[in-house]
RNA sequence: GCCCGGAUGGCGAAAUCGGUAGACGCAAGGGACUUAAAAUCCCUCGGUAGUAAUACUGUGCCGGUUCAAUUCCGGCUCCGGGCACCA
């Protein structure tokens, strides 16, 4: 028989789509899953990291479903963002065109691939209605004080007069008109999510098995939970005199080093810093390094080496009395604790570094429990206290807790905990965006909008220029009243960050066609449908997406519309697709176009070769001739049918009866079935299954016998149906009815065998091999491998024997 | 810089709980079929030595634990992901 994939494919995916085949049921009485992959921004085309993540998502639900289960396995667009301004800047084209257009053709694409999408619930982020709902929480948020507004350092281009994001700062200038990018302080919104900072870290138990353990680990160090001692600087009398600042409040969670302490780090961006510039105390060099450091990015600063300047004032050491100079360091971060430390260069590492830099004391406070220390180096590990008063010769942990406990009862300082999580700042100062749905009103302040006039749409008649924010220059936009006083107000012109739209945008895809356009989503759909059983998505999205995600879930929960607190059950972190071990990209030229690979091969091939390549986790090395052989495996396959009658049920075969190779053929069928069952349940490794399924045809052709061959393609054809959807209709229809597209359970029988074959190893060296019957003793089998590697054994005596039952046996001689 | 991963033949990989390293596939070489080619089928295939049987060696590097280490522990090297305005 010819392997015609295209006209195969396309008629299963008509049959699908003229019967709705993948549309869930409303029936909530029957067992459910819900299958997930990350939504894609609908960049233009789909790539190969596109096929991969629908793929696997595919093969799940598709597999769910032969295990009766109702199955949700939707997908949607995420179609706000910068591109698309990007697009309208580079040629001209209306965002919103652009986005739409786009979506309409990677549908298609999407659609060649044989994907098992309910089409139903399909909605772009874009959709008025989307953000019709989401302004709607939005508000709420603010109500309840989970919105605000604080100032906040953005990337800004002065000749553009617009705000930059990360990717849009080349080598510290703006990527449009290349001039030099500066921080500019400005007001914008924020989520309140580090009051969820707690609960987010917690509830990473609840995930534990279940989500990859990398995840939960970076997850975990992200929010960065810490607990330590907060206290007070005092300055010196002069030192406050020249800047006005009597003391400055210090985090750190090495309270046991206290008395190490030889200087304070304050960041370039600290209030004490401002007072000495405008005092005048600080000479044009120094001024003009803090403008440097206060102007470098985040990241940049991160990488930049150490550095620092030094303030001329002095604090007094909270215990001592002693004065310590007071530095600026680049390292220490403005945002997370109070934006000024202590230092003790002889036990961090960092201050150590620039304690060398800049010649500044070194107190050693800790030595190790065992062996002496190392006074040219730091150490960042525990041991016993010295020098340090009363609290000498105790373990450093236990003198930790007593000097914060000190500090508390002398009222110098108290016990705090500390997160390195940050509010989520959402504003953006862009077009394609969800606008954030307040109004400025010069007598009321600022006051949401009235939830019956969502959504607050964009307008159409914009020009994209990269210059100024569009939507703040629209000559109409921004004219309102205030829902309050009915006067004459100012609405807000920045838009929501894409990462709100993608933060529930699993929860609508619960709401069925009949409460679309009258709910976000209904009490009833959540309570079914999630959490997603299984989301599927780049690691890429470890930290970001999936924490928004969880944050938005809780929130949502206490602003009453749902009741879960967390959405994704179970997550699978998928690789990156990589050509010549780099990442495919337009700008290194080596992607692979995935429409002129289903054109040439089909999907099926597509979708086998992906699969089989490496396992989904992995990285994924794109191979054009490893892709023909995944071709030939289909043809194969396809072709050997012609070995199997047509029945509706499974054959009744006598295992005892049949030869040896029939019996390995068997054997190797269910083996892969067996597998199929494992891998669904936890590791995914689809590679494995496939070769299983190699395996077993490779068996299969070993021997004649037809009801074998018959039980092998109803086994087969079933478990390969999530992967090569198409072929297996066809051959499923035409032999069974599509009849084994269920759960087919393991015949174990054929997995019973009469003999064993056991390695023996001497000192765990193979030597040889020995067959024994299954019920042989242990010293029998010891006895039997002896005598089988004597010529090893030689004169040397033996020590011991370890049998590893079904597997070997190790002689050990001495 | 900080957090998290990864490294096994010429290549993608397998080895599920510490138990025979390299399943399955690709590439390559040889052969069958064919007037020929394509397709298909069969055989070989980590390295070194050897006609061979076989021996030694081998899972990024250095060291350790163990009867036994790709797997566990300590220390490195290189590659990748994330670092809060790419999504």
């Amino acid at each position: 028989m010819h392997y015609d994939a295209p006209t195969i494919e396309k008629k299963w995916q008509t049959y699908w789509e003229s019967h709705n085949s993948f549309e869930p049921s409303d029936d909530k009485s029957q067992k459910k899953k819900y299958i997930l992959s990350m939504f894609p921004y609908p960049s233009g085309r789909i790539h190969m990291g596109h096929v991969r993540n629908y793929t696997i998502g595919d093969a799940l639900a598709r597999y769910a479903r032969q295990q009766g289960f109702n199955v949700l396995h939707p997908i949607g667009w995420d179609s706000f963002g910068m591109p698309a301004e990007n697009a309208a800047i580079k040629h001209g084209l209306h965002p919103k065109k652009w986005t739409y257009e786009n979506i309409d053709y990677m549908r298609k694409e999407l659609s060649s691939l044989g994907l098992s999408f309910s089409k139903e619930r399909e909605f772009a982020t874009s959709d008025p209605l989307y953000t019709k709902f989401e302004q709607g929480f939005i508000i709420d948020m603010y109500n309840k004080g989970l919105l605000y507004q604080k100032k906040g350092m953005l990337n800004w281009c002065e000749h553009d007069q617009t705000v930059l994001a990360n990717e849009q700062v080349e080598e510290g200038c703006c990527w449009r008109c290349g001039n030099k990018v500066v921080q500019k302080e400005m007001n914008q919104y924020y989520f309140r999510i580090t009051d969820y900072a707690q609960e987010l870290l917690d509830d990473l138990a609840k995930l534990e098995g279940k989500w990859p353990k990398q995840v939960l680990i970076m997850q975990e160090n992200w929010i960065g939970r810490s607990q330590g001692l907060s206290f007070v600087f005092k300055l010196d009398a002069a030192s406050s005199a020249k800047c006005g600042i009597e003391s400055f409040e210090v985090f750190t969670t090495r309270a046991d080093t206290i008395y190490g302490v030889s200087y304070a780090a304050l960041s370039p961006e600290h209030a004490i810093v401002d007072a000495l510039l405008e005092a005048g105390h600080i000479d044009t060099a120094a001024q003009a390094r803090i403008e440097a450091m206060r102007n470098m990015a985040s990241l940049e600063r991160a990488k930049a080496p150490k550095e620092g300047v030094n303030l001329g004032i002095f604090a007094l050491h909270p215990l001592t009395g002693e004065k310590v100079p007071v530095w600026i360091a680049n390292f220490v971060l403005n945002e997370y604790g109070s934006g000024a430390v202590m230092a003790v260069p002889a036990h961090d590492t960092r201050d150590f570094e620039f304690a060398s830099l800049y010649n500044l004391p070194i107190h050693h406070v800790i030595t190790p429990k065992e062996g002496a220390l190392d006074k040219g180096a730091c150490y960042s590990d525990d041991g016993i206290m010295c020098n340090s008063a009363h609290y000498d010769g105790m373990p450093n942990r236990e003198a930790l807790r007593k000097i914060i406990g000190d500090f508390e009862t002398k009222g110098l300082g108290k016990g705090v905990v500390n997160f390195r999580l940050k509010d989520w700042g959402v504003s953006r100062q862009r077009y394609w965006g969800a606008p954030i749905p307040l109004i400025k009103c010069p007598t009321c302040g600022v006051v949401p909008e009235d939830k019956a006039n969502l959504p607050v749409a964009l307008p159409d008649d914009v020009v994209i220029t990269g210059e100024g924010n569009p939507l703040d220059k629209h000559p109409t936009f921004k004219q309102c009243k205030c829902p309050k006083c009915g006067g004459d107000a100012l609405r807000e012109t920045d838009t929501l960050d894409t990462f709100v739209q993608s933060s529930w945008y699993f929860l609508r895809y619960a709401t069925a066609k009949a409460h679309q356009q009258t709910h976000a989503f209904t009490p009833e759909e959540i309570g079914y449908w999630m959490g997603v059983d299984h989301y599927i998505g780049g690691i890429e999205h470890a930290i970001l997406h999936l924490l928004y995600a969880r944050f938005f879930t809780k929130m949502l929960r206490d602003l009453g519309y749902i009741a879960i607190d967390e959405p994704f059950e179970h997550l699978l972190t998928q690789g990156m697709v990589l050509k010549d071990g780099a990442k495919m990209s337009k700008s290194k030229g080596n992607t692979v176009d995935p429409d002129a690979i289903i054109e040439k091969y089909g999907a099926d091939t597509a979708r086998l070769f992906i699969l089989f390549a490496a396992p989904p986790t992995q990285e994924l090395e794109w191979n054009d001739s490893a892709v023909e052989g995944a071709h030939r495996f289909i043809k194969r396959f396809y072709d050997r049918a012609s070995n199997a009658y047509a029945t509706q049920t499974l054959p009744v075969i006598d295992h005892a009866k049949l030869d040896k190779n029939s019996q390995n053929a068997r054997k190797k069928v269910y083996e892969a079935l067996k597998r199929a069952h494992e891998i669904y349940a936890e590791r995914y490794t689809f590679n494995t299954l496939i070769a299983g399924c190699m395996e077993a045809l490779n068996a299969l052709g070993e021997q004649s016998n037809a009801d074998v061959w018959t039980e092998g393609y109803f086994v087969l054809l079933s478990i390969l149906e999530p992967i090569i959807p198409h072929t297996a209709w066809e051959l499923s229809d035409r032999l069974f009815g599509c009849a084994n597209f269920g759960a087919i359970s393991v015949d174990e029988r054929v997995f019973v065998a009469s003999t064993v074959t056991l390695a023996v190893t001497v000192n765990g060296k193979r030597r040889a091999e020995i067959e024994v019957a299954a019920d042989t003793t242990q010293e029998a089998i010891i006895a039997q491998a002896t005598a089988e590697v004597a010529a090893w054994i030689g004169e040397a005596t033996i020590k011991k024997a370890i049998v590893v039952p079904q597997k070997l046996v190790n002689i050990v001689v001495g």
